[in-house]
DNA sequence: CGTGTTTGACCAGCGC
DNA sequence: GCGCTGGTCAAACACG
């Protein structure tokens, strides 16, 4: 993965996000991906583990993102090295790659203000909450945190992947690039790595989780892009306004580039909404062999633990940070989110508030968060209640992501504005 | 029956 | 104003 970051088009206003860089080095041990079949067993992190890359006091932050753990353990992303895969435990993490300056993802990516690691440094830790995801958080809330949009994040305190960066990390914003259509759209932009092939399904298809449930409406060639945009909107209650793309990166179609769009209403869902029709065959498109047509489970969110809706660390979280602790950073990432709230128009005010009395995510760290849900979920699902569910959301906008090019027909004249 | 995807059509923003 | 393009709607259909 590249980055989280947020894109805030109110009209010229500097578009605050974070580009996470591809290409670069690795310095762990590269070992051949994992099989696709293989989904990595989550490790519990440490109480430890967990403070050490938290620098700004989320505990969910801290969480190891199986999402992107799953999508690079199974993919061969050029982006993530893992350092032993043939074992469960410590083994399973993937070390990010040092990104230089001059790699692009995408044309999306390339317009985002950039991580800049100028030492590379990074050495392999095999403690629990490794996690690119990770990474790119950090950065993110960093930057979002910056006033000025431009931080020199210290070595010693910014700890990623259990180890410090032997360097400096400027997160600075460019000018925003990116042309808008909708108007005081803000938006948020992920940028990971495209597993080629997950959850054997028989798309080869990437499914990431999400504790989100996500309701394909529509899709479309994109201008520009071999690869067609999927549209997915939130399912997980009715109304909610929370919709995301997800795209091929076109210049690199090892990346995803999935961009959020408005914010949850609503808290978490305790459980997913009843799954019928949900589990579908993936065989059933005849124009399009290769691509999910369905997908073969919406079950983001394993129905027997997914956090609770008030994000409460202590309950919901299976982060082992003592509640104290929990509560402190907690405060701490208040006091990070008022920064990110004067520091970006926030159109989504009155949820920052209701929502933060309830340990909801703000506006920046909602997509974190919601990262991080997958994280809960599958971490709840697999790593730590031990209950595999290799379930994936085929809902979650990667997940059933059919935007592979069919044939080339993504951009056929049949209509170029349909999907 | 409820939920999901697919897909053609429609709408709106933007550039010329 | 017009055309292009991206985003959304909604009917049809699939699935369990």
């Amino acid at each position: 993965m590249c980055s989280v970051f947020e894109m805030d088009n109110y009209q010229g206003d500097l578009t605050d996000v974070v580009r996470g860089i591809s290409g670069g080095h690795v310095l762990s041990p590269e070992l051949p991906p994992s099989p696709p079949s293989i989904w990595p067993p989550l490790p519990q992190p440490s109480p430890s583990d967990l403070h050490h890359i938290n620098p700004f006091g989320d505990p969910f932050v801290s969480m190891t993102d199986p999402l992107l753990q799953e999508l690079n353990a199974v993919t061969n992303s050029s982006y993530f090295s893992t350092a032993d895969n043939t074992t469960n435990n410590n083994n399973g993490f993937l070390v990010p790659r040092v990104l230089e300056d001059h790699d692009h993802i995408t044309s999306q990516c390339s317009v985002f203000p950039r991580i800049r690691i100028s030492h590379s440094n990074i050495i392999h830790d095999p403690s629990p909450c490794n996690s690119p995801a990770m990474s790119a958080q950090v950065f993110s809330a960093a930057a979002a945190a910056s006033p000025r949009g431009v931080i020199n994040v210290d070595a010693d305190s910014l700890l990623v992947d259990g180890n410090t960066f032997s360097s400096q990390i400027q997160i600075s914003r460019l000018p925003n690039l990116v042309p808008k259509r909708r108007k005081s759209q803000a938006k948020k932009v992920v940028c990971i790595p495209a597993p080629a092939a997950m959850n054997s399904r028989s798309s080869g298809e990437v499914v990431p989780s999400d504790l989100w449930a996500w309701r394909k409406y529509g899709q479309k060639p994109i201008k520009g892009s071999p690869f067609p945009r999927g549209y997915y909107r939130c399912s997980s209650s009715k109304g909610c306004p929370a919709r995301k793309q997800v795209e091929r990166s076109r210049t690199d179609p090892n990346m995803l580039v999935i961009t959020y769009t408005s914010e949850h209403n609503h808290p978490w869902p305790i459980q997913r909404n009843a799954l019928a029709g949900s589990t579908r065959s993936s065989s059933s498109s005849s124009s399009n062999p290769n691509s999910s047509k369905y997908s073969t489970a919406t079950a983001n969110a394993p129905s027997s633990g997914p956090p609770n809706n008030t994000h409460s660390p202590s309950s919901a979280s299976p982060s082992p940070l003592p509640a104290s602790t929990v509560k402190d950073e907690q405060r701490e990432e208040d006091m990070e989110l008022k920064n990110v709230e004067n520091d970006d128009d926030n159109q989504f005010g009155p949820y920052r508030q209701e929502l933060h009395g309830q340990h909801q995510p703000d506006d920046f760290f909602a997509d974190l968060e919601e990262l991080e849900g997958d994280s809960l979920s599958i971490l709840l699902s697999q790593g730590c209640t031990g209950h595999g569910n290799n379930k994936m959301s085929a809902s979650d906008g990667i997940s059933n992501f059919s935007g592979w090019p069919r044939g080339n027909n993504s951009n056929d004249d049949r209509d170029s504005r349909s999907l």
